[in-house]
DNA sequence: GGATAAGCGAGACGGTACGTCCCGTCTTCCT
DNA sequence: AGGAAGACGGGACGTACCGTCTCGCTTATCC
C-alpha cells in the first residue's frame, strides 16, 4: 500500500523539519505585510533563514505553500461539535470559519483560489468539502428529529448561509461580530425551521 | 468643479480615444489566457499596439484598468427593470450578474479587489451600491405591497441571496444555469414570502 | 549599405554611452580582484551601478563584454611603426603586446579565449591577425632589402617569435622585461639574419 | 616520515579504487561535451554513479582533479629517449606533446592553470620542468657533440620552439601534423645548428 | 566478535549566480 | 503635449551548482 509508503525512509539526508516550520511561520509573518501579490519566495526564504530551492523543493510554487500553511493552521478549527444544540453548533462554527477566513493567510488563500483551479480543488477538498458533509449531516438530522422543514434544498440553504459569511469577509472587507451571525442565524432559522 | 474641465481642451495633442480601446480591448482578450496575476503591462501594450506610457498616463495600474475596463462592459446590464413583477425582476438581475462575473474580467475584478482596499471601495462605490439599493427598494415595496414578511431584515436577506450567487461563481467555480436559479429563488422566497 | 545603417537612429530611446564606459570600466576594475571564472555579471552590474539586462542587451555574454572591454583598451596599442628600423620596431612592439597581454585584462581574455571557439575566431578576426600581417609585411620588406635571409619560412618564424613571448607570460606566469626581449629578439634574429 | 604513513593501513573503511578511477574516467569524458568552466562536480559525480563528497574527500577541487586526471594519462607519454638521434627525439616529444594538449583534457587544464597560480606551480613541477630539463640536457649534449651552436641562450631557443607548439595548438586551436612539425624543427635547427 | 572508525551513495541544506521577464520611469523622434 | 519605441535601474523569477551536512549502510582495523 501507498500509505506504507509514507512513512518509509528515503536515501539521502531527510527533509528538515525546522526548516518546513521556519517558512510557513515567515510566509504567516510577511502576509501581515504584504498582500499575497506582493508576497515573494525570495522574502520568504530570507525572513525564514532558509534557501530558496528549498521551498521549492517542498512545495513547488507560492500557492501550494499558502494552502499547506493554512490547513496546518485552520484544520482544527471550524469543526462542528455535533453534540450541541444545532442553533449552537453552526454559530460556532461560522464564528470560527469568520475568524480563520478574515485573517491575513485566509484572505490570501481566496485570493489564489480564484486564480488557480488546481488550488480550489485542493481546497475544496481538504477543506471545504468535509465541514459541508457535517453541515450537511446535521441538517439532516434536524429534519429527522421535527426541528426542520422536511422540504428544504439542503445545498441552496447551505449556500446560503455559507455565501453570506464569505460575502462579509470578502466583499464587505469585515468581519463578522457574534451580535450580527446571532441575526443571520435568526434570518437563516425562520427561513427553514418548523 | 472638476467635472467642467473634463471637458475642457488642453494646448497640445488630446488623447487618442483609438488607443484607449485598443488597451481595453486587449485587456479583455489577454484575460482569456492569463490570470490577472500574470497579465502584465507590457503584453497589454504589445497586443494593443501602444506604448506602455500611454497604459500609465492614463489609468496608472493595471488595477485601475481592469475596474475601467469592467465598467466600460458591465455597466449596462444588472439593472433591476423595477416594473416587471418582483420575481422576475430579481430572476433576470441574477442571471445577468452571473454572466457578468463569470468571465474572464469579472473573475479579474474580483481577484484584484480582494487584495487592494482602494479597488474594493471603488468597485462598491460604482458598481455594487446601487444596484443593491435598487434590490432594497424592490423588497420594500413587496413589503409595502404585502407580499413580503415585514419583519425581515433586508440587509442580512440581501446578502444571503447575493452571496450564494457568488459562492456558486467563484467558490464553486460555475456559473448558474436558468435552472439552478429558480430553485435558488424559490427557496429563498420561501423563507421571505408571506 | 549595411554601413550606413549602423549611424541611423532607431525609433525608442538610444542606448546610454554612460552605461556602457561604466561597465567596461567596472570590468577592468573587477578583473584585478577576481579572475575570470569569478567575474560575475551581477558584481559588474553593481559595480557600475547598472542593471544586469542592461549588460545583457549590448554584449549578451560575459566572453564578449570581455573581448570588447579588451579591444577597447588595446586596440591603440600594439602597432608596428613601419618606418623605425626593422629591429627596434619589432622590440616595441613585443614591449607594448607583452604589457597589454600582461594585465587582468589580457590574462582574463586568453583563458576565456581557450574554452570558446567564436570569441578564438573574433580575437583573431580583430586584434590577431592585422598585426601578424603587419609583421609579415616587415620581414618580407627585410627580405627585399637584403637584411633577411630569402628562405625562412615566415609565418612559421613569427610563431616562434610570438609563442615566445606568449609562453613567458601565460607559462611561465611573468611579464618580459627589456633584458630578456633583448635576448629573445637577438637569438631570433641571429637565426634568421643573414 | 610521513612517506611511510602512505602505506599504513588506517581504521576504518579503506579508499574505494573504482570510484577513484570511475570519477576520472567520467571527468574525461565529460570533457569531450562540457568546457571546462561548464564541467560541473554534480554532473561528474552523477556520471560516475558516485556521492560528490567522494570527490571532495579525494580531490578538494574540480581543478585538482584535473590535474590529476591530466597526469595519470599523460605522465608516460612525452617522454624524451636520450638515444634516438637528436632531431628524431624532438621530433617525436613535440608530436606526443602535441597530442597531449590538443586533447579536451589538456585543453581544459591550460585554461585551469592560466586562472590558478597553484595549478600552474603544480603542473610546472610536476610535468613541465622534468621535460624541459631532459630537452635542455639534449641540447647541451648537442653542443658538447659540435653538433650546435655553443653561443645559443638555451632557455630561450627552448621557449621559442614549445613556445611554437602552444601556439599552435591553443592560439590557432589546431593540433600540428607530421608534416608541419617537420618544417617547425627544421626552421628551428637551422638557426641552431653548425 | 563487538566496538569503533572511516568511506560510501543519496540527497537536503543555506547560499550565489544565472539569464529572463516585468516593473514604472525616462528619453528619443514623430504627429 | 500625446504617442510608439525602447533603454534604463531595479527586483524577482525558477533553476543549476556550490561545498557542507546528515542519513543508513558497508568495510575495514582494533581491542
Amino acid at each position: 500500500m501507498n500509505n506504507l509508503n509514507t512513512n518509509m525512509t528515503h536515501a539521502g539526508r531527510p527533509r528538515d523539519e525546522a526548516a518546513k516550520s521556519a517558512i510557513m511561520t515567515a510566509t504567516m509573518t510577511l502576509l501581515k505585510d504584504f498582500k499575497f501579490a506582493n508576497l515573494t519566495i525570495e522574502r520568504i526564504a530570507k525572513e525564514a533563514g532558509v534557501g530558496k530551492a528549498t521551498i521549492y523543493r517542498w512545495w513547488g510554487s507560492k500557492e501550494n505553500l499558502l494552502l499547506e500553511t493554512f490547513l496546518d493552521t485552520a484544520d482544527d478549527h471550524v469543526v462542528f461539535n455535533q453534540e450541541a444544540p444545532l442553533l449552537d453548533d453552526f454559530k460556532q462554527v461560522i464564528v470560527e470559519l469568520t475568524v480563520v477566513l478574515d485573517s491575513a493567510l485566509g484572505r490570501a488563500l481566496i485570493t489564489a483560489i480564484l486564480e488557480d483551479r488546481d488550488l480550489l480543488d485542493q481546497f475544496h477538498q481538504r477543506f471545504f468539502e468535509p465541514r459541508r458533509q457535517q453541515a450537511s449531516q446535521l441538517l439532516r438530522r434536524g429534519i429527522d428529529d421535527g426541528l426542520i422543514k422536511a422540504d428544504i434544498n439542503i445545498d441552496v440553504v447551505l449556500d446560503m448561509l455559507f455565501g453570506d459569511v464569505y460575502m462579509n469577509v470578502f466583499f464587505y472587507g469585515k468581519a463578522l461580530d457574534t451580535a450580527s451571525i446571532d441575526v443571520i442565524l435568526t434570518s437563516f432559522m425562520k427561513g427553514i425551521m418548523i
